[in-house]
DNA sequence: AAAATAAGTCAACATGTCTGACATAAAATC
DNA sequence: GATTTTATGTCAGACATGTTGACTTATTTT
């Protein structure tokens, strides 16, 4: 094979394994939120109350520009998200001892519970995939995951540890 | 360690391991996403018609039953989108010759420039996580990844080979 | 000839996002 | 102590993306 016409099928190559990589992050995000997007119709709620409901389980007492920050949506988009969750009892919020102009978020119990419900399939769902892929795999894996985040402050979310606020 | 305590330690690991998967699959979509939907709304356009022009840019000649089939949406959803973007010249229907009641898409010249530059920046981002992550990653997380899809037919969507219909 | 399929259309509605403007309370700064 | 900044909330209007349901047309399959 001449030279140019291995370096252009390395080219094809390289391309075909980037589309790949397009790929497999729509289709394992799209089949990833499917089930628990059909679990939480049931509730009249979407993928955003999900959203809200897992990281303020994950992060309790956080306020809500920590939350803001983790979503990057704006406030006026959280309001009605997070208002719902509030006046149905899923979330409560109290005035920051430090800062009483903040609200710290926490689930209620029955918040934990259908945070518990909703991240099962997810968590089956990469358990699987972890599984059957093995050890050495899951470490490429995040890997390639943290090299796709774009904010250093975001990778550090990733360090070993309890979760950062 | 108690063998109680050391077996509550493996689960918590475990559970902790699971939810860094889900959060790894949450803000690297986010962060994927983040910068073609700014260039689309340049245009007036949303991340579904980047959908709809990259998996035409992909299938070539692809009937809108496959477009449907790929994007798990409703036919009325699709043809907005769709129509928007043959009204506009990115997008171009053709009878089938085989069934002519198929539309067959594809892109226009127009349509193939819109595609580059949206992936461009999709591919960068892919192409900077797997060289910093070296060979062995990639194959760990395209593994891992497969095990996250839900269906066999996508799956094999993954096989080394020119794009299925 | 009848049934099934591929595609399109019209209508109504829900959800999640945005921008912009303004309000209140508390903290930080001068 | 007065002023400015910050954290949060609210009202209003807009748009993109998805849904269900009903119906049409052309073509293929049975």
């Amino acid at each position: 094979m001449s030279d140019i016409k291995s370096a252009a099928n390395l080219l094809f190559l390289r391309e075909e394994e980037l589309r790949q990589g397009i790929e497999l992050l729509y289709y394992a995000y799209r089949d990833f939120t499917a089930e628990p997007d059909s679990m939480l119709a049931r509730y009249g709620f979407g993928r955003a109350h999900h959203r809200v409901i897992y990281f303020v389980g994950r992060h309790p007492q956080m306020s809500v520009s920590d939350l803001l920050g983790i979503l990057r949506i704006t406030k006026q988009s959280l309001s009605r998200v997070l208002g719902q969750l509030v006046r149905q009892g899923f979330i409560l919020q109290r005035p920051g001892s430090r800062d009483r102009r903040q609200r710290l978020l926490e689930l209620t119990e029955k918040g934990v519970e259908l945070e518990r419900q909703l991240s099962e399939n997810q968590r089956q769902r990469i358990a699987k995939a972890y599984r059957e892929a093995g050890a050495q795999a899951v470490e490429g894996f995040r890997k390639v995951m943290l090299g796709v985040i774009g904010s250093e402050a975001d990778r550090r979310r990733f360090e070993r540890g309890p979760p950062t606020r």
